[in-house]
Parts: structure tokens; C-alpha cells; sequence
DNA sequence: CGGTATCCAAGAAGATACTG
DNA sequence: CAGTATCTTCTTGGATACCG
């Protein structure tokens, strides 16, 4: 396990370890959630991200994506129609967060006070 | 594995999953981190935190902490001395989390480009 | 030492209108 | 449909001063 106790983290040394770039990455208000969502449904239509993420704007939503996108963790597919026509998935590297994803959604399966 | 495809997750629906109950307990500019620094570093006072964390306020450091203590993740042990002494650790509430702390460690840790 | 209280600045996020 | 642009609002976070 690579948790065994370590007295020697330094001063702004936790800000160069993979635990501080993974949440560089999926840190952000929805960001995190939108890659839930993708893991659960696979290829998903901008608005209905939207409709599944609830009460998040346009605005918000764009730049959630963009982000993903940028990291690579998403793809982003658009179709050359009128209306447009843009989906999104995991990518490979975002699929490679799943450990990440599932570890999350165990954990609070398992702790929620109304847990079924 | 728990991440095959559902066509079912309706609008809303999100926020019902404990995915999006540990989210609401870790998330935050901060909390993580101090999760993470005190699966490492076991015991440690206020002003340790502080500097292992860098650029952090001491407000932002209040309210973390308070946050995470409100959710019973850490536990502080406040000594009857002057000058005060406070030490905060993992509860065994977050001890809990260390599989979610790992598995954000270990993907960064394959991840980051200049990973060595 | 380990906070709290106050004020202020910066950035995130919402609402709305508009576009290809 | 899937955005962009702009404006406004609101939440966070930092700086500072003070307290037990």
C-alpha cells in the first residue's frame, strides 16, 4: 500500500506529486461529475449532458468540456449537419481514470446516512 | 466492474448517487489535499499543515479543517496548553477514503508528463 | 499557537441575447 | 442544436488585525 506514514513531505512538496496533477486535472465544479456521467453512459449529445448534469448553464457546461477536452480526458465528435450535431465520450485516457471514478462512487455508496 | 453502460440515469438522477455524496465531503479548493497530506503524514498540527500546503491562508485552512472535522473525517485533539497545541489526524471515517486518495495518487503518479 | 472577525479582490457561475 | 458574447451576481479566498 502506498500509504505507509512519510515524515519527509517538504514545504510545496505535495504540489509536485501525481496526487496534486490528478486534481489539477478533474477538479472544478462539474468536471469530475461529467466524467461520472460519460462512464455511465458512454456517447452523450451536449444537451443531454445538460439535462442529466441539472441545473448547470451553457456556459458552465462549454467550459467543463473544453477543459476535458484539452486534457484529452474527453472526444469530442461533431457531425457536419444542420443542426449541429456534437457528442461527447471518454477518451482512452479519460477511461483510464475509471479506478479514480469507481473508487469515488464506492465510497459513497457506502457512507450516505440514507443509503438504501 | 461497475462502470457498464446504463441508459438509465435520468435528469437530476446525478445527484442521488453516492458518487455525488462523496463529492459533496471532498470537494473543495483544499480538502483533498489535507486528506492526502494526513494519509501521509499521520498526526500533525495546524501550523505543519499550513506549511506543507504552501499558499494556503490561515482562513482557508480554518474552514477546511472545520469542514472536514464537521464531517467526521479528521478528528482534532485540542491540548490544554499555552500556547494552544492542536493536532489533527484521519478519523476512521476517512481512513475509509484511502482507497479513493490512492487511486487519485497512482493515476497522476502514471500520468503527469514528466513523470520520471 | 491557533485561531476569529472584518474587509476586499478575484474568479466562478448564472442569465440573457445572439449566431452558424 | 450547440454553442459564443456580455453583463451581472455570488461565492472563495487573501490580507490584516486582534483574541484566548
Amino acid at each position: 500500500m502506498s500509504n505507509e506514514f512519510k515524515d519527509c513531505l517538504l514545504p510545496a512538496e505535495l504540489s509536485q506529486t501525481g496526487f496534486s496533477y490528478t486534481l489539477s486535472e478533474i477538479s472544478g465544479k462539474y468536471k469530475i461529475e461529467i466524467l461520472y456521467l460519460l462512464s455511465i453512459q458512454g456517447t452523450r449529445r451536449f444537451n443531454e449532458i445538460k439535462r442529466t448534469m441539472g441545473a448547470i448553464s451553457f456556459k458552465s457546461l462549454t467550459n467543463a468540456l473544453q477543459g476535458l477536452t484539452n486534457d484529452h480526458l474527453i472526444t469530442r465528435h461533431q457531425f457536419p449537419e444542420i443542426p449541429p450535431h456534437v457528442e461527447y465520450q471518454l477518451s482512452s485516457r479519460g477511461k483510464s481514470l475509471l479506478p479514480v471514478l469507481d473508487a469515488i462512487c464506492l465510497w459513497g455508496e457506502s457512507h450516505q446516512p440514507s443509503a438504501e
